[in-house]
DNA sequence: ATGAAAGCGCTAACAC
DNA sequence: GTGTTAGCGCTTTCAT
């Protein structure tokens, strides 16, 4: 009420004004504290009075610890990132943890980002560079990989079934009688699409058929649309395309619909990963593999958590997804079919 | 390469190490301070042995400012916000400050966030609640709300134009011969939706129309989907339906198109607000009326900038958007026409 | 240009 | 249960 250009209250004005030691006032705001019920509420009193709060940073200091995890994020127009670092914040919130977001892409940031002592840093579907992983092991600063893996590095991870759910994808496709089934890659560099694209096309081989065309796309947009053009400009058109991502299939099934008149789900059957929101959205009904995302950020606090503890085995987390069938994809048959029968 | 297990160098450590003071080391990593080039040498020297990183929470303690921005959250499900955020993300980036995310609906985190002397606090398209400006103020934190205004509050904003788009969407539609237009609003308590919509409706007056049908949604996915029902259920239809965001609005297209068998376009209009990336789509292809991330998100670091300084005048940007014409609505023809003949 | 000394606002022993 | 005492790792006068 009174003060306004004071400067902030500290616990030492808290403590003259409620007569006790500046170490109760300490107390009074610690859970667990051994204070007595009088004092606590005399200064809980005082300190309202002046309008006094602790200084995070003053205790970051002395216990060294921020409570802080950095998110390094690449781009958020895919929505599964987004509803990821949706989710993580509110699971982080909820754990007593401050997410500290900052774009990979800067340099700047990255390295001034170290200077707080991060209890963890969570790369978000973003690859993590070695130049990165030592300053993050010079500045003790754990990592912890979301939705990339990095095998025999010794860095925690968390993804969804990429390698089984590209296989289920591949068994769909094949139990539905499609006969030249496409892929559209993510990022080549991207343990992902990687994953998901050997599943998938380990399966196909595992049962006498191979991969009829192969597209080179980076998860995003814009080059989605090219890469389902130069699919659907062949004299023979593939009867099946698995993209890398939902985003991407998404964008695939609009090219499809709009701009060469396809009926997908009939004429061609479309297939994406992740599950994002729209797949299930009324124009879209895409068929997908799922990666759960609650699920998926609950093993990467708890990661963060133990880390917190002191525990320093690294743990690659796979959490299981399902496959959602829905209307962009042909339905299996009774019997199989010889239907090369398309335009 | 040594000392794996030790604890973090300190600059005490460096200085011991370099031959110098701690102030020394202080003043070498300190831009625009006053050490000889052979004195700064050493230390960068000697800190890069011991992989020293200044501590930025002992740094923040003492100069009482910590560098970091709040940034509150809703839902980053809209594509307007999860763009503004990661627009946010590298702008802040770029000033030399770090993006401190939360959840705006959790109740711990925000109070504990405003612990942290955070040099500014960020509402991303959520509202202000009395009770959190009261904390804020009480934390001399000043707020800005993005995407939301607070008329009469001395709190700074920055928004797109909503009443001029609200405006010039009304004037393209009427101008294109739509006779029973729709509007479908966002949450009701929003100063978004709701100067949208008076700059449509005012118009609309203004030439001797009116609103024909109006439902309330919600900003979001489930509800815009049961209002566009409830609108094309009518006996008679509207021919142009004005949604208050994109993200409904593609929703509604979808419905139209894939539960009502419409052609958006020639059957009916549909016109939404932001331009998010999707909206420009090949299978979408929406009219709306444009929110410029970019140049949003510079006035947002602006005013940051400016509080930082010392400036206390709350600022209200509003930043100019475009109509941005696509397929989604009929073309105006040179007489207006009288066809109220669909169905 | 450099070092010594004094804190920033708090927590954590340590006595009592 | 409570006060006293040391710092946490840095920046910043103040001398020199």
């Amino acid at each position: 009420m009174n003060g306004l250009k004071s400067p902030l209250a500290t616990a030492n004005d808290v403590a003259r004004r409620a007569g006790v030691s500046q170490s109760a006032v300490s107390r009074a705001f610690t859970p667990g504290a051994s204070v007595s019920s009088v004092t606590r509420t005399k200064v809980l009193e005082a300190a309202q009075e002046l309008g006094y709060r602790p200084n995070a940073i003053a205790r970051s200091l002395i216990t060294r610890r921020s409570n802080m995890v950095g998110v390094a994020i690449g781009n958020l127009a895919n929505p599964f990132f987004s509803a990821a670092l949706e989710e993580l914040s509110n699971q982080l919130g909820t754990a007593g943890l401050r997410l500290l977001l900052f774009s990979a892409n800067l340099e700047a940031p990255i390295e001034e980002v170290l200077q707080y002592r991060l209890e963890s840093l969570v790369m978000l579907s973003i690859p993590l560079t070695s130049k990165l992983a030592v300053e993050c092991e010079a500045a003790r600063v754990p990592v912890v990989l979301f939705n990339r893996t990095l095998p025999g590095s010794g860095v925690s991870s968390v993804t969804g079934d990429n390698g089984n759910g590209g296989r289920a994808i591949a068994a769909y496709l094949l139990a539905s009688g499609h006969e030249r089934v496409a892929f559209m890659a993510g990022l080549n560099e991207s343990s992902t699409s990687r994953e998901r694209e050997e599943g998938f096309t380990r399966y196909l081989q595992e049962q006498g058929h191979s991969l009829y065309l192969r597209e080179q796309g980076d998860f995003d947009g814009a080059t989605a649309a090219t890469a389902m053009r130069r699919l659907l400009l062949r004299p023979v058109r593939p009867d099946a395309v698995f993209c890398a991502n939902d985003h991407m299939a998404i964008i695939a099934l609009q090219v499809a619909q709009a701009e060469f008149g396809l009926e997908v789900g009939r004429d061609i059957s479309i297939v994406g990963f992740d599950d994002v929101p729209q797949a299930s959205s009324p124009g879209v009904s895409l068929t997908t593999y799922s990666q759960p995302i609650d699920p998926m950020v609950k093993a990467t606090v708890d990661i963060i958590d133990r880390l917190g503890k002191g525990e320093t085995e690294p743990r690659n987390v796979v959490v299981p997804g399902e496959l959602m069938v829905r209307a962009s994809t042909r339905k299996p048959r009774r019997s199989p079919q010889n239907g090369a029968n398309n335009r």
